[in-house]
RNA sequence: GGCGACGUAGCUCAGUUGGCUAGAGCAUGCGGCUCAUAUCCGCAGUGUCGUAGGUUCGACUCCUACCGUCGCCA
């Protein structure tokens, strides 16, 4: 597969309750991202993939508990999520839902073709089970006495067949691509995690569930007593509708492949996921790009204390690219991250407002104060001592920007653009055009240098366009520039005679104190 | 219990292989400008770099112990 080539996939979302801000999270760092990757690669060679994990005993307790067969329950989940991630303008190419024929269809077939292999093999199984939860426990999960934490009543020791998937033949294989490549797991905190499950010698891990107990998953193609295990089914969504699947073409792009997860799944995507595709003579992907959790005003989030929070809502008060910008600008991808009210406002103000809204307002503003919006210069590097350190911010800026999207440091990334807007307002204050323009026989300066500026902003707007969409259409609008011109380098895009349109705020303060 | 991470200005955090008076943004105070969304620019700070030791000519940066927070595994 040639370099030029992408697959990005997000997790499989579990479908078991409605979208929130976590959620969220992961998708926009992943969808800006995505983004970065066709503005270098060009779409046609980006794939970016996410969707819902509709199977499973919690999904199908879930439906059971609103009255709803599972894929009727599954079918308003998995809307809702994608009617969110449109809210938020996340670009994904292809939705996979687990419960598609496409994907059973592919599962099937990859289940087959490891048991055919000597993959998989059944195995009676001997445990500790409780009714209520219907799932087993290992003895130090239980009370003293195997009584059940959950439903405080003793647990039943039952057997039951099982299908295995071997492990442990792989686990050499697994560790030595991690050491081999040391980005492969990143942040490298995670890379230790990985190699640290992968000491000691691997239990197989169990593929199947008897649909006595559970038939809400795939059957699996040899034993039509037993679906497949919801992460196995899961995980192949990262291949399932892709345009191609036959060998060659997964063969291809695995060695392209990026994914982005929580810190919760390292072991499945760490362990299970390259086992699974070792066992089907496939290669592993390239990277396991693993972020942390949300926490609100210091409080983990969580779905029992209540304190979830819904992005969709949260968007339609402040649009989704302040959310966009918060998340982006505030986390380290990787860490685990705050979210508060008073935090997003602060940001809003001071970055949003006073930056960003401010320096936009005030050149425009003199554009057509002056020149009636038509900028009559050509924006460049000259000879002026004033205007070289601002050309040449401006004119480095994508190179800055770039390396710091690729290792994910978006926070970075946004703090760079944020340094120019900087230059550029301090450079307004030092050419003063306001002072100048009192004079006619300056004017020629003013133009230059109102050209210089609006040059910068349609840089920026350009640059700004993976972290925020909306924005980034809405400056260019303002400046009159269509998607072509937007992406020339500093220095080339406006020409003398173009005209710029007047100024409207594009994010107006927000007064705490009035909230409050 | 085993392994690991983190603990830097009021807040959020940078500090790549140990080396000039430890930095940024926000918030605070003072000064300047007036094109702009009471915005912008400049200046001013404050820190026992978790605690106690150790290695070194020199440690926020390496080692040990402890305290605190958290995570993974069991």
């Amino acid at each position: 597969m040639a370099k030029n080539r992408i697959h990005i996939t997000s997790a499989i979302i579990y479908s078991n309750g409605p979208p929130h801000v976590g959620h969220a999270y992961e998708m926009l760092a992943t969808d800006a991202f995505a983004r970065f990757q066709r503005r270098k690669l060009g779409p046609a060679n980006v794939t970016f993939l996410t969707g819902t994990d509709e199977h499973g005993d919690k999904n199908k307790r879930a439906a059971d508990a609103m009255g709803l067969h599972p894929k009727a329950f599954a079918d308003k989940i998995s809307a809702l999520f994608r009617q969110g991630w449109a809210g938020l303008d996340i670009s994904y190419d292809i939705f996979v839902r687990t419960t598609d024929p496409v994907h059973q269809a592919f599962v099937q077939k990859m289940l087959a073709r490891t048991y055919e292999s000597g993959g998989i093999y059944f195995k009676d199984y001997e445990g500790l089970y409780c009714v209520g939860c219907e799932r087993f426990y290992t003895e130090k999960e239980l009370l003293p006495g195997n009584i059940c934490p959950v439903h405080n009543r003793p647990v039943e020791t039952i057997k039951e067949g099982n299908y295995f998937l071997k492990l442990e033949k792989y686990r050499e294989t697994i560790r030595r691509n991690i050491e081999k490549n040391l980005d492969f797991i990143r942040p490298e905190r995670y890379r230790n995690e990985a190699l640290r499950m992968l000491d000691e010698p691997l239990e197989d891990l169990c593929i199947s569930r008897p649909k006595a107990r559970l038939d809400w998953g795939i059957t699996l193609p040899f034993d039509d007593k037993y679906v497949t295990y919801v992460w196995y089914d899961a995980l192949w969504a990262y291949m399932s509708e892709l345009p191609n699947t036959e060998d060659a073409s997964l063969t291809a792009i695995l060695p392209v492949t990026e994914h982005f997860i929580g810190k919760d799944i390292l072991k499945t995507h760490a362990v299970y996921w390259p086992a699974m595709l070792l066992a089907v003579g496939l290669p592993i992907y390239r990277h396991l790009n693993v972020h942390g959790f949300m926490n609100f005003g210091g409080a983990r989030l969580s779905k029992s204390s209540g304190n979830t929070q819904d992005p969709v809502a949260y968007q339609k008060n402040i649009g989704p690219d302040v959310l966009r910008f918060f998340i982006l600008r505030e986390f380290t991808y990787g860490l685990d991250g705050d979210f508060s009210e008073e935090r997003v406002i602060d940001r809003y103000n001071s970055d949003l407002a006073n930056d960003l809204g401010n320096l936009t307002s005030r050149v425009l503003s003199m554009a057509a104060r002056y020149f009636e919006g038509v900028i009559t210069a050509a924006p460049g590097r000259g000879t002026d001592a004033l205007d070289i350190p601002l050309h040449d911010t401006f004119a480095s800026l994508p190179a800055q920007v770039a390396p710091l999207v690729e290792e994910l440091a978006f926070n970075r990334a946004l703090e760079a653009i944020w340094q120019a807007l900087d230059a550029a307002n301090k450079y307004i204050v030092e050419t003063s055009p306001f002072t100048l323009a009192k004079d006619p026989a300056n004017l020629p300066r003013v133009a230059q240098v109102l050209a210089n500026l609006v040059e910068g902003l349609r840089v920026v707007a350009d640059i700004l366009e993976p972290f925020m969409p909306v924005t980034s259409k809405k400056i260019l609008g303002l400046l009159n520039v269509d998607e072509k011109l937007a992406r020339a380098p500093y220095g080339d895009g406006i020409k003398p005679g173009h005209r710029v349109n007047p100024t409207t705020p594009l994010f107006p303060r927000i007064d705490k104190k009035a909230r409050a």
